[in-house]
DNA sequence: GTTTGTGAACCACTTCACAGCC
DNA sequence: GGCTGTGAAGTGGTTCACAAAC
């Protein structure tokens, strides 16, 4: 097997931390800090572990973990470490233990209602989305400016105007929001939500935005990802034909 | 000015080149060999830059540069030094000429015909949306297995059976493939876009998918985004209350 | 025998800091 | 005096390889 290994996305406007006060524990949780790369990867286990239950798997090597998550052994196993000694030598990980373990690192034991702001083709798409439901995230709002859209259905939603997000975010304890509006309008919004108390955001509006350090901030760009895959075909080509 | 820097999506199955035959150059072209980060950072500035080119501003700075793309001065000269040297010291680059040579290495001068496959919400929403087309990629077809969605107006195209992707991707010279499928087709159709020439993929299922190594993979996956944000808020509703 | 957990070695990327050129 | 280009130092992440535990 290939080591086709590195996935993951890397985040965005984290703290870097003073390095002061680096690794406090926090009451009697261990809290160690836990490297950003590892944390993208979590998700990742957290659904071969949902799959592995699913078909009553008892126990799971890391090598098989590392299959499915399409990475390798040794990340797999230092990865957990960083959660904690949850394996056992010689046989492997319980894998209902594990996920409990993983599922609650991630705060996957908890509920995270999620704002979209822009109910336009993407807007309207995620807010449709199945598979985030799964676990712990629910959509409950859609907000849009465009006197048009309002009042428009979205699966079990209304397209409500922007002006109420203050008051819908306090209401409904909103704690992530999705930027799904146009690149103009990115950054007003976001500042919107952050006043508005939302201290997570994924942004999907093609532009930079900036937020202050004690927000969390990741993005997810269509056409950047196109032309990082138009940048390695064209090499490809290039390979092709010289050389 | 804090300093979030770290943005950006790092690779996938990255053939990770055997250490032999590193750094060739290909003919004339210089071709230094440039890191995936900044690769994937070329996206960023390109936007920038065409921000900029748009204002009729002739030079711009690293520093200037940094601030629009989001990342540190020291971070854009380095990575521009991978391209060559376009920059007059004392001065800064020249806009349009930058523009240029960042294009050109991004392969934004050539068309890249997409295809997309599932034509379900996020199929949809992939398909119809605008701020792809801006520099040579084009959406060419969209496929799906369900009948009931076969011939469906989406935009200027109409969905067509998964059954023709061969002929399609031969005749319209399909170069990316976005997958936009469930989690339970992805690997099939991922392996009928590899036999069928498809050299590079966009996987928007929410599953993991592999690929030979002469193919180039990204991912999107909006649930993982989900929960890498839920961790940090987590995180951060933790030092709040200890400590 | 098997598989984890982890120091140590390695590698990629970032940041510093300054010489070199305008 | 200003700004780039880049070696060198620093940082974070990955992989190796093996002792410890079953």
């Amino acid at each position: 097997m290939p080591d086709f290994e590195k996935s993951l996305t890397k985040s965005v406007a984290f703290p870097r931390q003073s390095p002061v006060e680096e690794s406090l524990s926090v009451g009697d949780a261990p809290l160690r800090r836990i490297p950003e790369a590892t944390v993208a990867r979590l998700p990742v286990y957290y659904r071969a572990l949902v799959e592995t239950a699913e078909q009553q798997v008892v126990t799971v090597s890391s090598e098989r973990l590392a299959e499915l998550a399409g990475v390798n052994a040794a990340k797999v196993r230092k990865d957990l470490s960083y959660l904690g000694s949850y394996g056992t030598r010689g046989v492997g990980y319980d894998v209902e233990h594990l996920l409990h373990e993983v599922a609650h690192e991630l705060g996957l034991t908890q509920d995270w209602p999620v704002a979209i702001v822009g109910s336009g083709n993407l807007g309207a798409a995620l807010a449709g989305y199945k598979g985030f439901g799964a676990r712990g995230f629910r959509i409950v709002a859609v907000f849009d400016v465009d006197p048009a859209r309002l009042g428009r259905r979205i699966g079990e939603l209304e397209v409500e105007p922007f002006s109420d997000l203050d008051r819908v975010v306090r209401e409904r304890g909103v704690a992530i929001g999705m930027i799904a509006t146009p690149a103009s309008a990115a950054q007003d919004v976001t500042d919107r939500l952050v006043d508005a108390g939302v201290r997570s955001i994924l942004n999907f509006a093609p532009t930079v935005i900036t937020v202050e350090d004690s927000v969390s901030l990741r993005k997810v760009d269509l056409a950047i990802e196109l032309q990082i895959l138009a940048f390695y075909q064209q090499q490809k080509a290039a390979r092709r034909a010289g050389a």
